[in-house]
Formats: C-alpha cells, sequence, structure tokens
DNA sequence: CTGTTAGCGCCTTCAT
DNA sequence: ATGAAGGCGCTAACAG
C-alpha cells in the first residue's frame, strides 16, 4: 500500500504525496517550490523535480491561502457586465492581475444596490486581498462603512466614484469631458444644447456630467438644458417640446451614454435628422459608424481598470499606505458628422 | 486575556473565537452554521446568533473548502474579454452561478493560446469545480488531454467549440443562421453573396460559417464565395476584385461578426453603399443603428451562458454524469435596410 | 444536546 | 542538508 491514504480515488497529488514518493519530508518539498535549495543536495533537487512532474503535482493555492492570509485573488464586482464598457474596464483589470499572478473573481450586480452588497461580502468571504468595485451607485453609506471597518481589505472605486470616501478611486474626468465637448459644439457654431440622461439615482458619473454641462452652461456661452429621462418610451412626447423650445438656434443633443444615444436614435424624427446635431459619451468603436458617424467622448475603460488594478495591487501586495487619491483619466474627443453642423 | 490568541491584530473572527465567546465548542458553532439546529438548544442557538452578530463573524470559505474539497467557485477563461459579445456570456454566465452561489474566476486569454493553457492551470491551481471555456482555438489536443485526464474537473467549451471532444458544448447553431440568412439574401432577391471573415486558424465558430456558406452556396440557388482576409488593411484593395465577379448581379456582403462588419464599413466606397448589400453576425444592439441599420444575426449570448454555466453546474454539483451534449442555440435574423436590395 | 479527535494541504519555527 | 511538530479555519465521524 502507498504511504499515503487516498480517502477519494484520482484525487489530485498532495505534498505529502510527492514527498513519499522522493522519500522525504514535506519541508523539503514545500523548500523546493519556493526555491530554497540554497542548502539542498543536487540530488534531492533534481528526484524532486522529476517526481513533480511524473506525478503531475501542482500546489493548492488554497491550502496555500489558508496559512499565508493572501489568496492571491482580488474581487470585481461590475454594475453591469453586459455592458461592453465594463468588459473593457476587466480587460484592464485583467491585463495587470495577470502580470502580478493574481486571479480575478468577478460579479455582476446587475444594476441591484441589495446584489452588489451581497456580492461584496461573498468576494469577501472568498478571502479576496483586496476589491475593485464599479458601484451601482445609491449605497455610499455602506461602502464607507466597510472601508472604515478594522479588518477591511484594500478597495478601489471604479467609474462610479463615491465622495469622500476612505478608498482610492478611478474614473474619467467628466467635468473636463463634458467641457471640451461643449467647446466644440460652440466652435461649430451650436446654439444650444441638451445633455439627456437616465435619473442620475447615486450615479456619480451622471452627476459630474449634469453639473458639468449646468456650470458651463452658467457661463452663458451656450444655452441648453438636461433632460433626464426614465423611460425610453416617453422620449418622443418629451423631446419634441424640449427642441422646440431652441427653435431657431442650432441644437445639439448630448447624449450620457450608448445607451441613450441610441434611444435618441430610434426617438429622432427623420425631419430632425441633420437639423438637431448629437453626441454622446460612447465608444468609438461604434459612434463612428452609428448614423452618420456620431461626435463622441470616447473614454478610456482598458486604462481606467488598469490604473484601478495597479491601485488595489500596490496596496494589497505592496505594502503602499500613502493617503487615498482619485485619478480622472481624461475622455478623447472624436469627431464625426453628426455635429458637422 | 481573551480565550483565543490572536496572532496579528484585528484579524476577522474566526469560528474559535465566536465558540470561546459563546463558551461552546467549534462544533456547534459549526452545526449551526449548517442549520443543524434539530438538538440544539433554544439557549444556544440565540447566544450564538447573537455573538454572531456582534463579532460580525462570517465563515472563510476557503477554509471550508479545503476540508469539503469543494470551493464553490468555477474558472471561466474568455478568449478576448474586451468583445461585448464575450460580456454577455459573461452575464448568462453569474445569472446561473449566483443562483447556485458559486463564485466565478474569470480569465482574459487575450486570444492567445499559450495564456489560455496557463490560465486554466491557474484556475485549477485555484481548485475550481469546473471550467467554462471559451477557447481562442488552436489547442484542440490539450484541451483534449485535459479532458481525457483521470483528476479533470468537468468543463464545458462554449461558443468556440471542439469536437470530438469529451465534454459538454454549447454554441450558436451557426449553420442554421448561416441558411437563414442566405434565405433572406435570395428572398430579396440578391444574386451572389460574399462572406467575409478573418482567418479561421481553429476558430470552430469561424470554421462551421465557411463550412455553412460552402455547403448553401453548393445548392446553386445562389452565386457566391468566401474572402479571408489577415489584415483590414488589405480590404479595400482586394474588395473591389471580389465585387467585380458579380458585375450585374445583386451583390451582398456577409459580414462575420461586428468587427469585420466595421471593416466593410470603413472599407466600402461611397459609390458601393446602396449598391452592394450588408448583412453580418452582430449585436442587433449595435448593427440596428450602424449606417442605415444593419441585417444581422443576433446571436442569443445570455442564453448561452446561462446554457453552458446550467451544464457546469449540474455535472460539477449535481453529480450528473450523462454523455456529453452539444447545444446549439439558434440565431436571431433582425431584417433592416442594409439588405433592401 | 454537545464535545473530542483527527484531519484537509500547506507553511513555519525549531531541532538535528 | 533535512525533519518533526504544530497550526491556519473548518468539517466530520464518533463518543458521550
Amino acid at each position: 500500500m502507498g504511504a499515503m491514504s487516498r480517502t477519494r480515488t484520482n484525487r489530485q497529488p498532495s505534498m505529502g504525496d510527492v514527498a513519499a514518493a522522493v522519500g522525504v519530508s514535506k519541508t523539503t518539498i514545500s523548500r523546493y517550490l519556493h526555491g530554497e535549495f540554497g542548502y539542498m543536495s543536487e540530488e534531492t533537487r533534481e528526484r524532486i523535480a522529476a517526481v513533480i512532474d511524473e506525478l503531475g503535482y501542482r500546489p493548492n493555492k488554497m491550502a496555500q491561502g489558508l496559512k499565508a492570509t493572501v489568496s492571491h485573488m482580488v474581487g470585481v464586482t461590475i454594475a453591469d457586465i453586459g455592458n461592453p464598457f465594463s468588459s473593457l474596464l476587466l480587460k484592464g483589470i485583467q491585463q495587470v492581475c495577470r502580470s502580478r499572478d493574481v486571479q480575478l473573481l468577478v460579479s455582476d450586480s446587475n444594476n441591484q444596490v441589495a446584489l452588489e452588497r451581497t456580492n461584496i461580502e461573498s468576494l469577501l468571504d472568498a478571502q479576496v486581498d483586496g476589491l475593485i468595485v464599479n458601484t451601482v451607485g445609491g449605497d455610499d453609506a455602506w461602502l464607507a462603512d466597510y472601508c472604515a471597518s478594522a479588518d477591511h481589505r484594500p478597495m478601489v472605486l471604479l467609474d462610479r466614484i463615491v465622495e469622500p470616501i476612505d478608498c482610492d478611486c478611478v474614473s474619467t474626468d467628466n467635468r473636463a469631458g463634458v467641457a471640451m465637448m461643449l467647446d466644440h459644439l460652440l466652435e461649430r457654431g451650436y446654439g444650444a444644447v441638451v445633455f439627456v440622461t437616465g435619473p442620475a439615482e447615486g450615479v456619480s458619473t451622471r452627476t459630474a456630467r449634469i453639473e458639468g454641462v449646468e456650470s458651463y452652461l452658467r457661463d452663458g456661452r451656450i444655452d441648453g438644458e438636461v433632460l433626464v429621462y426614465e423611460d425610453a418610451a416617453t422620449l418622443p412626447s418629451t423631446l419634441p417640446g424640449v427642441l422646440g423650445r431652441y427653435a431657431g438656434r442650432r441644437v445639439c443633443l448630448f447624449a450620457n451614454n450608448d445607451e441613450t444615444m441610441r434611444d435618441l436614435l430610434e426617438t429622432l424624427p427623420e425631419s430632425a435628422r441633420g437639423v438637431v446635431g448629437l453626441c454622446a459619451f460612447a465608444d468609438e468603436r461604434w459612434a463612428r459608424y452609428s448614423g452618420e458617424g456620431i461626435t463622441c467622448l470616447d473614454q478610456n475603460p482598458v486604462a481606467m481598470g488598469r490604473a484601478a488594478a495597479t491601485a488595489l495591487i500596490s496596496r494589497a501586495y505592496d505594502g503602499a499606505d500613502g493617503p487615498y487619491e482619485v485619478t480622472r483619466m481624461p475622455a478623447r474627443l472624436c469627431v464625426f458628422a453628426s455635429t458637422r453642423g
């Protein structure tokens, strides 16, 4: 019979199995795995290597983590993972996590606060070493509480940020983006702008953009307003009235995101095409080919994801403990036919 | 001094801490957690509840997993997570995993075979209970080997499938989709179709579609060919020649995916607009508003993700062990202006 | 109704 | 140069 008992058939070989096969203790195997062969005989080393290879042994990260109190996993909650923007955030996060050999535990909050909370709790239960949270919004107090708790793990807020909160934040520079777009509209001779968005409801991104627009409007260089809609079905009835207010002037619709952009394309009567401008915070990949080509502010979600992961990793694994930072990444203005005027 | 020693300050409370605080053994706490209060005194139960609440105790999944040999985590590798299609796969996977309380360990293979391999190995090291693999393609032998190994975890191949391989597979019914689209083109009076795609290179989806087109062409009801391109930059020089072959007949370009659709939109000279038709395997959300509206075959990635997760979970957790199945989900034809003819 | 004991797979002093 | 032993947080017989 083998030296190690196998309670279940076909288990993966454990360190004990390797040790037994080589005829040394688990300690030696452990040392081998950690490259501590300073004082190890050439021969044992080779024998261990051979056996590990034969048995196809791989150390159990779970067991390692239990002892080490680091799991090499970080948790990510995404407000709505079905959104292409989110997938690019993940791409960026992945890039840096892969380079540091940390795994990603990913959850989708499906735009529900309650889900986000339980997701975070589950991730914590799974012993993640840190959290990247693309919050659905509306749970600031709870998040702040968590960050204030004694045994909290480092956390980075991504895209949707919450201020003031005690953690690093990464977002688009929405105010600057809005200003850039409105500057562009002025230059193109627009006299009015209508910023269209879904309800803010604690979504910091929307709030920031709305404030950006309102503050710009207050300067008086361009006329306009903010239109908040709950349901796309209401747009056909509300939009004409709003646009009517700017009759005689060249007006441009400014959509908060891809989805709203599509809602507007759907709503805009044929007659309005070419008369009213259109622009949006949107992914260039689609904005470029949507309709006649829609002028957009392309965010850089991949870079945002990278920034968030970098910040998290430096706190979770490299002992960084400076003051928390808010990183605002610039958006890129891509001009297409929709604002030719 | 407390009954339990705390090696590090501010650790999370462990089961031992709770037990000590209540004045019972860990076993009792464990039973409480698993709802085995059949024979537990009302009082102990309440005391435990109170202490757990006070201490904010949460069981360590990692430790549980070590013992139970199930981690309640499944691994997912995605060929290219930046792709919106992928994010919808994840959405579907999430939906069912959440309902079964299993966490997702997600990796991006960045379209590199080598990365996919190491990702799978890492996921396995993290003790996932199963794998959902959206393979980059070109590593069939290795995957088949893994599925054949003695201690392998259940695996489901998603979207990009590999046959014959010993595991469940979920994909779009590409042949049927192609046929549906070509039927539509015939009906609209097109005389020729050019299916445009990147190189197949072991990507089963592309192979299946190319074969679907070729087999349909062989029936002779419509003329046409398959155009494989490596680099979008070459299209402007190759495309006119290809289209020229069908001069006099109404011809439609058929793009393999969103990306190729955009490449074609970029390439198509203005003169060709309205003359040559365009359709694609693409997400309706964008196809609808791209250019004049592009007829597309919308796959159902969310449903595909759900199907894959369901299959995996039934094998990994519910002991299903029937023969492996290949699930082919139908695509949906969405007709827009680009094929009005 | 509750506790004891013996691990899961690995790491880490401390010995030798 | 290598081991033995104890423990990470939790579970699972087996005893009472």
